[in-house]
DNA sequence: GTGAAAGCGCTAACAC
DNA sequence: GTGTTAGCGCTTTCAC
């Protein structure tokens, strides 16, 4: 077993609660004794167990973020801002996948309902609205990218209504008629809120919906794939295409260069991932502001775990259209 | 505060120590007793509080993955096969990133020192092999992907020597005599291993190597691009590109593809990392074994875990030339 | 088969 | 300014 802060009292010669108050830099402790205490410590190489010092304190100042899985590169830009602004309050952040699994997501969830973490982030959730609130009674989760309908708790999205809507009226305002796009099968409800501002925008500009201008598939390169198959063996193909994701786009961009019939159609993706710069050609794309979705949620989150007037706002964020060489 | 189980004694009538044996399944309760405290558990909808438990038992059943960078996307391969392996053992893993940097990476691994975890996995370190021995005299770590010359330590990894000289002899059976290397500028271990092999392929093939066919720079997609501006303004452009990472050589051939002198040298990366299947053209590479990897680390990391009799072998796995468009 | 009680490592009243 | 002590929630030995 490791050194304990008891030994480091014995061998420095004072009680086990001057060497606490050193650790927490109490200022009651006269400069000698600190001094003493730390060189002991030095010695010893001691480090407190936290598990002792959390129990005590009922509080871990580590927060969990919950990634849906292992592609969600859009998040990973969010937890390196989370971890920015996490460290400003003097907590970590560490990171898990449920791989959308909800039986994974609960058992994840454990580590807050056993206290191992002060709080979670869930990017992106397969649990109902029922039990997101249940939980947030008693603990201080957020939601973020994402929000679920029927929830009371924090959450920081972006519009994607909005945000869908103003990319398919940018094709539009270029002329663009016959504009197609490409979602996911499940029910993520990102992709859902996507779909219905596409609508909106085609109807607001006088454009009838085809559903065959639809075409529903996974989150992967090669559901885009696909998703360029079937649209372009329609008798009418598209001649612009919207995609839920910027994946998605890039699979539809692939499938276009190498096809026979030649022409690109206009592309536009979702999220603004890195790659979206450096894909070839580079992906047109609806951007979060990454950076700040990051530090609004860790902030309000730190707010509420430190207070017992909990912040359930849902905020929205600015969304942005990035127009790249696939547009 | 939550419900403890000292309330769920109190109001299934019995002592904490009988509804700690339930949650234990410790066999020695009877089957009634077991039942009305299970129903109680139930009724007040009780978690054990695991700083309490993990306090006394000194485990957590939950495994560290420190990864460098948010962009190094080959760890999440194996992140997602030690998942798989920990699940079976009954452990969760959960990722943190250090950001290129060892303050932060010893941040994180104080999660190991204060006991909030069990063990951790280094993906990759900014750490000395002194320090690293240093901590695993006390806690169990082990390296992933890439060794630290002069450690004891368990560490699982592909023979990045091998790897390269393999991949780089490919190029030379093909023909090709011009071939240059993409690399990282800093001390990056598994990069230094590469050049190394790169090296030996030429020299034994009776080529000389010729110091201006290295480029080094960083890990990014850009690193790259100016990897390729370089090579190719050479008086004697290569004619072949070998790249330690798959987004390197991702970045050599979208410059290739755009450049007027029209050329696409043949290109092959390191890692292959999802994308390289999708990128355009795919990207030929050299293959880890994510999976075996993950599964390998994680077992033998509980294995210590477990035991006093600490295995701190050096695991070699195989590697497997990739071969598609680029090469 | 079950309960009482000690104790894991730490912090925070409360004394002095 | 420092020490004594209770107790955070849990497991486990030892009685019974």
């Amino acid at each position: 077993m490791t050194v304990t802060i008891k030994e480091v009292a014995e061998k420095a010669g004072v009680s086990v609660a001057t060497v606490s108050r050193v650790l927490n830099n109490n200022p009651a402790v006269s400069d000698k004794t600190a001094k003493i205490v730390r060189e002991t410590i030095e010695e010893l190489d001691y480090r407190p167990n936290f598990l002792g010092r959390n129990l005590r304190k009922c509080e871990t100042n580590v927060i969990l973020a919950i990634f849906p899985s292992s592609e969600y590169s859009a998040g990973l830009e969010i937890v390196k801002s989370m971890h920015e602004t996490a460290s400003e309050y003097g907590y970590d952040i560490i990171m898990a996948t449920s791989y959308d699994n909800s039986k994974n997501e609960m058992r994840l969830l454990n580590m807050l309902f056993n206290r191992t973490v002060d709080g979670a982030v869930l990017m992106s959730t397969h649990l109902c609205a029922d039990e997101i609130n249940k939980i947030s009674e008693e603990y201080d989760i957020a939601l973020c990218g994402e929000k679920v309908d029927g929830t009371n708790v924090l959450t920081v999205t972006v519009d994607d209504v909005k945000g869908a809507y103003d990319a398919v009226s940018e094709l539009i305002k270029e002329g663009h008629t016959k504009i197609a796009m490409i979602s996911t099968g499940n029910e993520a409800l990102s992709s859902l809120d996507r779909e219905e501002g596409y609508k909106k925008a085609l109807s607001d500009a006088g454009i009838e919906f085809d559903e065959n201008y639809i075409f529903r598939g996974g989150y992967s390169f090669s559901d885009g794939e696909n998703g360029y198959r079937y649209l372009f063996s329609l008798p009418e193909p598209p001649t612009a295409v919207f995609a839920v994701s910027d994946i998605l786009a890039m699979g539809v961009a692939k499938r276009a260069l190498r096809s026979e019939k030649g022409k690109m159609p206009k592309i536009i993706g979702y999220d603004n991932i890195p790659l979206c710069e450096s894909y070839s050609p580079t992906i047109s794309s609806v951007s979060q502001p990454a950076r700040d979705i990051g530090r609004e949620i860790i902030k309000k989150l730190i707010e509420n775990i430190k207070s017992e007037n909990k912040c359930r706002e849902h905020i929205i964020m600015p969304h942005k259209i990035i127009r790249r060489e696939s547009f």
